[in-house]
DNA sequence: TTTTAATGTAATAGG
DNA sequence: CCTATTACATTAAT
């Protein structure tokens, strides 16, 4: 099964043939990289069922009911704040004036981990700026400084926490370049001495 | 570049003014948070400008230099270790052979916007081949299928990082419409029941 | 124009 | 809290 869809890749081109050919070898020779890992099959620890490629987005294909399998339902989750663009907006309308309450209750229980994601939240330029400000003078604003941006910044207060995360990983990860830069600077320097 | 600038406190925009000195004066008014919780923490300020974005393919360049900020000139480079295409090389060639400097400076000038970017990588039809099929059985790879995957295919692990991602986009977009179109046409029939 | 490599970052998971 | 990944929105090169 897994075999001839790899070296399903050959049909013509003799160079690039030479090249995948000597990769499915590895593949069934060395097994420099299984076909276990090839299948997923090394995929993390949680219930993923194995061979199954884990394309969450895909799950409700399964599903009996097509109407089940829009990811639409996203936007009439009240966690949604994210911008709306005419598009989705459009398709929102559409659900409200076609699915029951029911049906619509369905769509949520069906939610798979990836639907339920929350929709992107598109910060405006005043909430960065003020963020960044205050990131300045703290980087870990208690809760009671979370709550205060909350309300000025009309944000949820999980939200000036996650921003507050990752923007300490970011200062964290240019940190951790530029004294990587330094170093190999310093290498490369010494080098041509 | 495009994205929208993190750092800047801007000068005009009356509004963001009125909101981020609302803010301070809470600070020092009504101690929402106080001014020791704030310089109790403010140690955590390393000195580090803004986040360098790590672009190690640019690395070298020294910015004194204007030709060195051409990205052309990065493949000159001995610490570049991106792949090296024909294509790119034969720019460099005639950049060497046909421009005089004034013409290579403005040049410069006109390719300003691309500095920073990594040069598009174009991929092989080989190696789309390879990458197209490990896909089919494994969206996800870890870390050491793509390892592997790098070494054939003499890629750096990064861009097959990031042709998985934009693979899954891609095909996570391709299923939202298709199955657009499919409540549409269940829609448009049930209408003309 | 279309497709897709590259980027930045919000959201998530696990420790 | 942190680190490591992922999804997602955009930008820009082909």
């Amino acid at each position: 099964m897994a075999s001839p869809s790899l070296c399903a890749a050959n049909t013509a081109a003799s160079q690039d043939l030479h090249k995948v050919s000597g990769f499915a070898e590895t593949k069934t020779t060395q097994c420099s990289f299984s076909i276990e890992s090839i299948l997923g099959l090394e995929q993390k620890k949680d219930g993923i069922p194995a061979g199954k490629p884990h394309r969450p987005w895909m799950d409700a294909c399964d599903d009996s009911d097509p109407h089940l399998q829009i990811p639409v339902v996203c936007y009439e989750n009240p966690l949604f704040h994210g911008k709306s663009d005419p598009v989705q907006d459009e398709k929102v309308l559409k659900c409200e004036k076609y699915f029951s309450v029911t049906e619509r209750l369905s769509f949520k229980r069906e939610l798979s981990w990836y639907r339920g994601r929350r929709p992107r939240t598109a910060f405006t330029r005043n909430q960065i700026e003020v963020l960044e400000n205050v990131f300045k003078m703290n980087s870990y604003p208690g809760i009671d400084i979370r709550e205060e941006l909350a309300r000025k910044l009309d944000l949820d207060e999980d939200r000036i926490q996650i921003w507050f995360q990752n923007r300490r990983a970011k200062l964290k990860r240019s940190h951790r370049e530029s004294q990587f830069l330094m170093v190999k600077n310093t290498f490369t320097s010494s080098l041509l001495e």
